[in-house]
DNA sequence: GTAAACCTGTGAGTTAGACACAGGTCAATC
DNA sequence: GATTGACCTGTGTCTAACTCACAGGTTTAC
């Protein structure tokens, strides 16, 4: 199976299996005659847990570790408790994150609905940024 | 005022400074005794302009596009609605995947706490991340 | 046989800075 | 005046997870 193949069966770009392959996540055999990268059911395999790994926030790296564990024949499964709970906090993180851009970003737009336009002058370079920041209350 | 000096003021690190000032965002005045970069009360104003932005989430290339129209002695402010616009459905859109993959993580989390370490076999990596991905109700 | 359509691997580009580092500058000594 | 050490500078390189560009190889249709 070759590389659009293969993405096309997992929904993925071809582009990203190309990635994945880059980097050493998958280990596909390559054909000496035409160089093309086949992968086999075992590859296969692993794009698809990759992806599933991915759809819970695990990084490239993250997953380079639990193969790592998993091909030594160990469970992967304390490394994988471990990491996810790093994830969470990043995840909550950046949730609490956009959640207050988003308040930022709707107020500025009310406040800037019943404003001209107007042509920058002096220090104001744009007079809704300039003035939506120095009265944020 | 010198790079260290205006990033203290306004509270963003010398690299940052020396980021926008690489993209061409700030231009300072070179010295040409000693090469390094001066920065006119001008200046300074023009970067608290670009935090005041960042802080909308504007980007750097949306910035620069801000200032060409300033720049030229035109209004931005068309600019600054359109582009808020857009960086207004990023938001959205980030802050609905963070939501779901929020849920997803704690569903994940919880299911797992019941569950023993298991070694890899056969197709399973690891069957914590395999098994969530195939139950996911 | 040839032309077009399709596919491939590799190299480069993307965001918004962070980091490394060789060297320049400045104040306080001696 | 020379020297030491602390501090500062610009420039080059690196990051994550892909996406895009492209020169060339392969397959199919006629
Ligand atoms: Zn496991
Ligand atoms: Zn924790
Ligand atoms: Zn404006
Ligand atoms: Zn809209």
């Amino acid at each position: 199976m070759h590389v659009r193949q293969l993405a096309k069966m997992l929904g993925v770009s071809p582009d990203t299996v190309r990635y994945y392959t880059r980097i050493g996540l998958l280990e596909p055999q390559k054909s000496i005659e035409n160089g093309y990268k086949f992968y086999s059911p075992n590859e296969q395999n692993r794009l698809r847990f990759i992806l599933s790994a991915r759809d819970l926030s695990f990084s490239v790296d993250d997953i380079k570790q639990i193969f790592h564990k998993a091909d030594e024949g160990e469970s992967p499964c304390p490394t994988v408790r471990r990491l996810i709970d790093n994830r969470l906090h990043e995840t909550e993180q950046r949730f609490q994150d956009t959640l207050r851009l988003r308040a930022r970003m709707h107020t500025a737009v009310e406040n800037w609905g019943g404003k001209p336009d107007k042509k920058p002058s002096g220090n104001v370079i744009c007079h809704l940024i300039d003035e939506f920041t120095k009265t944020p209350e």
